[in-house]
DNA sequence: TTTGTAAGGAAGGTCTACTAACAAACGTGA
DNA sequence: TCACGTTTGTTAGTAGACCTTCCTTACAAA
């Protein structure tokens, strides 16, 4: 059986680059491998040249003037000789200055609040300042905003490397709020103008991501894989997949609120109004004013059955998900006591009931490990990644 | 309101790096530049040393050096000056010998046939061979499979760059088929073996990820967030979101096709049995053999009806998928038949009945635009990817 | 005291891409 | 017709980044 055919497309012109990406410099390299030591001294803790050299896979040599380059900047010192006596020279141990720097971080997820702070590198709070929004939105409330970040610069004790925002909506690479309903925000170039006004480099992003980053970066979330399901007044996620996160078509990955999971054919579960104007959607059963609505005046018992039933639904759409995407981690973020039950534990099940084994059975399903600082978290990672390429 | 809380974890070995990427020498950027070059002669075709300069943003020394190296590997080669007169000099192009080497692709999709072809580089047909499996798994599988490659670098009449396959299975990035029941492969490293019996690269991916690979190169699939689900005997799917194929934790991501898609709740509608030991599985009702039992014997009418309802119930299963990854484009890849008509307009309108309006509206769900042949051509991508960069 | 191991730094070499400058080839307009 | 501007592609020199090799320093174990 032998047989020529046309080709599938023209000699050229055919589709484009799978991952359009541009030129690279040797100086992007440096940035790269700059970024490598640093992350090393971030998530490993001191260590010597050596160590670095070993474990980023670069000689001494270039880790020695990488680190040499990165004291003279402040970002790193030198910490003395390592005490444990081994063969050799003892190593000179060099750690990254996590108490020298702060970032301003602000989160946004409430409607009536702007909540704010001062945080250490590692993501320790420092100061904590919220502001009321009274109903401001639009440019109001933008100012409000840099008012609050004024504040928090001002509240610093240690020089700031950045502003990190974590704002609801939908919110492009650019840190440019394509649309958030509930701020009143449509096309507002919000990282660029508080850039501008503050004179820090302010890094904005969806809250939803944000709080996954802050679950990645200082939680316990998986590498690969991994989704986490922020439960407020809404109901969004931020979903992290071959170690990067992920954005979509319109910067909206992630909006799973509003996917329907009550209709006609679920047995004694009428479809709710919701404020998208449909009905069904999973924000009307599983957000925190749904789930409080639902169980109110219950019985335990009668509660538990019904956070189950709802944890059954928001199994339904997940298992389509988690099988897609072969995760590895889902977590829950919001209010343990509606969340860390009846309804996670039927959510799993029913998530495992409907996926292949080898999906279904290695996944995890549980909390996040951060509390409602996960946003603020998520948003100083945001400018640790964004200044210093780590996270 | 201010407040000094504890750091959120310990001082050090906070979580993990979210891109854990090795370091990055002169000779990567190099080796990506390269690249930049090959894909804008395969993608946009001939043009100019000094259009690639432009359109990379490397200056045209580099690019001249560059067209140089790959000339002297003979990839490249001068097509004579530009005939449009315009003022200054006129241009030499430069192009890609698209024709000079041809490629080695193997589809595994069938469970009687291996199917085999040799291709140019932009994934013409050359010669076709097929052989009958005859029942074969395990090694003796694996044995017809590499005489029929044999077969099929010997029938090349050009330079072959080297070998794709298309299997079924979970199939790891160094070609490591983890499992592929339907051939009785268990942890069997195809890609690593056959090299090295071939004496050519051979790359291995899983076939639902090679089409959608293929369709995204060769075909019109969208550049951010694209689904190719494909139905045969099964049902899978290749998902390529912010411009890199989804792999997943068990490198299982795709296998929508055990997502249970009936059960109790859905009226009218029983559950099947599976092949893989559940009820109501998505493949029970989506894949091929499940359509044409349920359309035997039915009139038009009742077959479009029938067909659906299986687009709704395709389209209950995607608008989770399709919210969480803000997806552009669903694909659909099998007999136009059965797909193209009421059950792919059924599972759309699903789908943009239980999404937001932003994502679903904007959704195309279609036929893909390559045939039979889809697999094949992306087994072709896998090697243009692997040995050249290009995709 | 000797030997072996390890850390850190200095010198020199290679690779990469950039800027600057130039020759060749061609339209254009005086 | 001929000077002039424009565009192409090449040559020469520069800067950056990493590597390999060699050296000194410092310590533990025999």
């Amino acid at each position: 059986m032998t047989a020529t055919t046309q080709p599938l497309a023209a000699a050229h012109g055919v589709g484009r680059a799978l991952r359009p990406t541009g030129k690279v410099l040797p100086e992007h390299a440096r940035a790269h491998n700059r970024s490598l030591v640093l992350a090393h001294l971030f998530h490993i803790g001191p260590a010597s040249r050596a160590d670095i050299a070993r474990s980023t896979g670069l000689t001494r040599v270039t880790v020695s003037g990488m680190v040499a380059a990165l004291i003279a900047e402040g970002l790193v010192e030198e910490l003395g000789v390592r005490v444990e006596g081994k063969v050799g020279k003892p190593a000179t141990l060099v750690g990254m200055r996590t108490e020298a720097f702060q970032i301003v971080a602000v989160d946004l997820t409430d409607d009536t609040h702007l909540l704010g702070a001062v945080l250490t590198l590692v993501g320790a709070v420092v100061v904590r300042r919220s502001v009321a929004l009274e109903g401001r939105t639009g440019q109001p409330a933008a100012d409000l905003l840099e008012s609050l970040c004024q504040e928090l610069l001002a509240a610093a004790t240690r020089p700031v490397i950045g502003v990190g925002i974590a704002s609801p909506g939908v919110i492009d690479l650019d840190g440019r709020v394509v649309q958030a309903p509930n701020r009143g925000w449509y096309d507002l170039p919000l990282a660029a103008n508080l850039t501008e006004s503050l004179g820090v480099p302010v890094h904005v992003a969806n809250d939803a991501n944000t709080r996954a980053l802050g679950e990645f970066t200082y939680g316990s979330a998986a590498g690969s894989g991994c989704m986490v399901l922020t439960i407020g007044e809404g109901v969004g996620a931020g979903i992290v997949v071959d170690g990067a996160l992920v954005l979509g078509r319109h910067h909206a990955a992630g909006e799973i609120g509003h996917v329907t999971v009550v209709d006609g054919d679920v047995r004694d579960e009428p479809p709710l109004d919701c404020a998208c104007g449909r009905t069904g959607c999973l924000e009307t059963v599983l957000s925190v004013p749904a789930l409080r609505r639902r169980t109110a005046g219950l019985t335990p018992e009668e509660s538990d059955a019904a956070l189950a039933s709802v944890g059954r639904l928001l199994g339904i759409a997940l298992a389509p998900v988690v099988s897609a995407l072969d995760l590895a981690e889902v977590l829950l973020s919001g209010p343990p006591e509606l969340l860390d039950g009846p309804l996670r534990e039927s959510a799993l099940a029913t998530v495992r009931a409907r996926t292949m084994p080898v999906i279904g059975h290695g996944l995890a399903l549980r909390m996040g490990s951060l509390d409602e600082d996960g946003a603020l978290a998520g948003a100083a990672v945001l400018v640790l990644s964004g200044q210093l390429g780590v996270s």
